[in-house]
DNA sequence: CTGGATCCTCGAGGATACTG
DNA sequence: CAGTATCCTCGAGGATCCAG
């Protein structure tokens, strides 16, 4: 992936989420927290080594944290894109499909 | 970059999105349709043969076409992804820069 | 100018085994 | 369960040269 130096808001957010992954976990943890294990049945197909990797770059980016009980759960920064994906569902269902 | 059997909204929406590039010509072309050269220089950067593969692509999913003078449009399917712009836009100018 | 053809690099992600 | 550590694969994308 690369990285796009001048900061435009549309490149800053691509940078983000033009990864496989990403949006699929903070989809996943959209309406609840969740711990290792639940993620790991819900995002089929991921490696445990992935997961890992996406959740510590999340958490670095401020997107989610792990809380007490030891499951993970999106920060402020982290809901907001709740307006992006919901826009990819619309375009989705919309044209997809 | 994977491909999710499920139809699920958001995952072929991301199938589609999460390359470094579709989204930046998308974002290119959403104003008017500009030619080879010009999208090459708008998206610094890019190769020449990526540029072609991801143009051959886009035409593929019916998200644009080449009209008769030879520059590239979006066509309604692409243009649908204005909503999923604008909202990553938004996104970029709250949280992110 | 608009690509096609080749070759090459690099990193995302998988598989597996192991630990507290 | 929740990871960490290794090793390995595979494909996105870059660089370059060439042609219509």
């Amino acid at each position: 992936m690369k990285k796009t130096n001048h900061k435009c808001p549309i490149s800053s957010t691509i940078d983000i989420l033009s990864d496989f992954w990403t949006m699929h976990i903070v989809y996943n943890l959209q309406d609840s927290s969740k711990r290792f294990c639940d993620l790991e049945k819900s995002l089929e197909g991921i490696s445990t080594r992935t997961l890992t990797l996406k959740l510590k770059k999340l958490q670095e980016e401020k997107m989610l944290n792990k809380n007490s009980n030891g499951s993970y759960e999106l920060t402020d920064k982290g809901h907001g894109l709740k307006t992006v994906i919901d826009a990819m569902k619309q375009y989705g269902k919309k044209y997809l499909i």
